[in-house]
DNA sequence: TGTACATCAGTGAACGCGCGTTCACTGATGTAC
DNA sequence: TGTACATCAGTGAACGCGCGTTCACTGATGTAC
């Protein structure tokens, strides 16, 4: 903004040109998306308590009050942020899950997918702690990733059932007495669930990335031994 | 207060012998500890965020600016919660702790020390939900209960120490090889604090306290076989 | 034993902050004629 | 192809809320004489 220059030049003139938050049309064209994405964002940078409405609009450039077009309040925002979230913690899962589905010996591969979803889980829990926080807000609404029978098709299962059917491989193959099965799925998630939070914010926050990845080996035997 | 009366008698004439917020004297007698009380309280009511500066003084029946007589302000306060909590949590371990040490057999007694602690942490968890969230703000500060060497001297351990003593024993009678010993506190200490969050506001909220006590002996099992 | 005085714990009023949310509006867009 | 109009996404201003914190004060208490 050149000094001296009229106001109006530059507030009109250059407006629709301009690269700054103003807009070239009235409409904004995807403002759902545009808010989800800044919540997201401030999930990422700050965790739960970080998704605030107001700085959403901010970010997409619109006045406060323009996402209740979109969002019947806050709780309908970060709603959609925490299932952004699992959203994004069941594809980290299932990156390793792939690796894993790859082992030939039925028992090995068995071990392998639960090592892998112990692995995605820990990974994500490290590689984005806002969004894993943001995940883990439980209180009034569910735990589970509601079954979505669009993506369980497309893709596969959400972490807890990827989880169960580690535990039915391990069972088939023999490495776990059947009568161990029923409830295993707790205490294994337990274990990585415990150690996720020790690594973001507890006694483990300084360990180096090295010293980290052996402690979740370690545990992941740990389960595997003690289920 | 009767109605009718001059306010003049009951703020003045009566407020000396009034049960009401008014104190009899100008003086509060022993406000610090009021106030600390009062963020215990509601930290037992509602978790760490539950823990406001001017609620306690409203509790306190002091203006809100008093507190700062006695705290450098809600940090403060809040760290004085905190160090309570942490305590809270030490003294239901330790009286745990206290049962195992009856067992005479040395690696029965050395199990049972270790299961001491997974039971006291996840009662304290579940009997004590809020303060116990409040004892696990990290962040900012550290985890580890300062090492009190009066508290030492006169009682025992932090937690993390009693856990750490748990384990030596259990080496030294021959139930866990000594090269799997170190940082082992850190895999046992997950699977239980994870179970504890899994329980407090996770999907087993829903869980009865038999369901409970149940999953809490197979995990505290499951971690004794696969150290 | 009584009086003057310093101390300092609590008061009362006010601040700025950012939040979520509501109101009446305006003006770009798509549709019907 | 042009015009009238309904729709409804975004605006601008304001609300009440509770928070932590600061200011200049007041008056009960303990101490020195």
């Amino acid at each position: 903004m050149q000094p001296g220059l009229p106001r109006f030049f530059v507030t009109t003139r250059h407006s629709r040109t301009d690269a700054a938050p103003r807009r070239p049309t009235y409409r904004h064209g995807d403002l759902r998306r545009a808010l989800l994405d800044a919540g997201v964002a401030l999930a990422r940078e700050g965790g739960p308590s970080a998704v605030v409405l107001r700085e959403a609009t901010r970010r997409a450039g619109v006045a406060p009050n323009a996402a209740y077009r979109h969002f019947a309040g806050h709780q309908a925002l970060f709603d959609a942020v925490r299932a952004h979230a699992l959203g994004a913690l069941a594809q980290a899962i299932e990156r390793e899950w792939a690796k894993a589905l790859k082992v030939r010996e039925p028992a090995a591969r068995a071990r392998a997918m639960v090592r892998a979803v112990g692995t995605g889980y820990l990974g994500f829990a490290q590689a984005e702690t806002g969004l894993f926080r943001a995940a883990f807000v439980f209180g009034e609404h569910d735990v589970q990733v509601p079954p979505d029978p669009a993506r369980a098709a497309a893709m596969g299962l959400n972490p807890f059932e990827l989880l169960g059917a580690a535990l039915d491989a391990l069972v088939a193959a023999g490495a776990l007495p059947a009568d161990r099965r029923p409830g295993a799925e707790y205490l294994a998630w337990s274990a990585v669930h415990g150690m996720a939070l020790l690594m973001i914010d507890g006694p483990l926050r300084g360990a180096s990335a090295a010293q980290r990845r052996a402690l979740g080996e370690r545990l992941l035997r740990m389960v595997e031994n003690g289920l």
